[in-house]
DNA sequence: AGCTTTGTTCAAGTTTTTTTGAACAAAGCT
DNA sequence: AGCTTTGTTCAAAAAAACTTGAACAAAGCT
């Protein structure tokens, strides 16, 4: 007559109790950030182990599947949140977290955010050409102004994120 | 033997290219934020036309339903993104954009922001306190220093949220 | 009071995103 | 060269998020 134990947020067995509440933490985390729940589970088990895993280890002690494990590590690799780790007579790979805010910040910034920023960019452009094409005078002014706005929007995200780098990233 | 016309990213009829291509700029806008499609598409539409609309204005010139228009109205409200027109001798209710950075940021800010930023420090004072009750010193002493660090990483986002908000609602 | 218009709610349906796992490639070892 | 281990890829499955639409509530009008 065993009573069920309460499922936890992750399936994963091997991890202590801690372990596994710094792991939901960053599971969190990512996902505000509009990140894969993987890439929060990877690099938080990262974070709070003192030395570095491979594919293999976290394959292991998250439960995930290899390909999310593979994929999950690329792009952690893409925002600078991991790297690997050198030196260990090893032939597998073991990787460990960057713990810098900089480096985060900074690679969340390049890959996630700057590429949007500046495509909103081109693309207000090309409609700012179409709105000056308007006919009617009335109308024209209207969306020129309004479209202006937008364009000054623009201008100051992308004045604002160099400034949250320096200010994170100390 | 018509050719069939490209089909545009959202599929309503009653706009001019230019509204159209406004609403799919904000479309992408939101997605970046983490935010449903169709606020893009009534806060586009809102920001793009002179005078207000009523629900059943956007529900026509969006082709989407009820449920979502009410839904998405009543999430940028909260948001601080709309407002309800007043003076219109009608008895529907009509809804007009919220068109400086200030309140659109600070908004977002103290809806989708704040309560992750709080919820996360509580989470971690519980794992910090975890963490105290480890055995062994060594393990301890990596633990903490690690939550700590984490602690910093809050806090300085909690430093930085005014500031943004000073910077960009000006 | 009954009819009509306006707006909300939420279970079910749809779409989008993420994860899985099996096939494959690459490289070390014997 | 053949075997084994490590890691990648991508189509299909699963999960998560969003939208729909029908039932309902609320309030104005006659």
């Amino acid at each position: 007559m065993d009573l069920p134990s309460p499922q936890p947020e992750t399936a994963s067995v091997g991890l202590t109790e801690l372990q596994q509440q710094i792991v939901d933490f960053f599971v969190d985390g990512v996902r505000v950030l509009g990140l894969p729940r993987s890439l929060g589970e990877i690099y938080g088990l990262l974070f709070i182990l003192p030395s570095p895993l491979s594919l293999d280890d976290l394959v292991r002690l998250l439960g995930i599947s290899k390909g999310s494990a593979s994929q999950g590590l690329r792009m952690l690799k893409t925002l600078g949140a991991v790297r690997e780790a050198s030196g260990n007579g090893d032939r597998r790979t073991y990787y460990e977290p960057a713990i810098e805010l900089k480096p985060l910040v900074g690679g969340f910034i390049r890959e996630q955010v700057r590429p949007h920023l500046d495509s909103g960019k081109l693309k207000l452009q090309i409609i700012s050409e179409s709105a000056s094409r308007t006919e009617n005078p009335a109308e024209r002014e209207f969306l020129t102004k309004r479209i202006e706005r937008l364009k000054s929007w623009m201008k100051r995200g992308g004045r604002v994120l160099p400034m949250l780098q320096k200010i994170l990233g100390q």
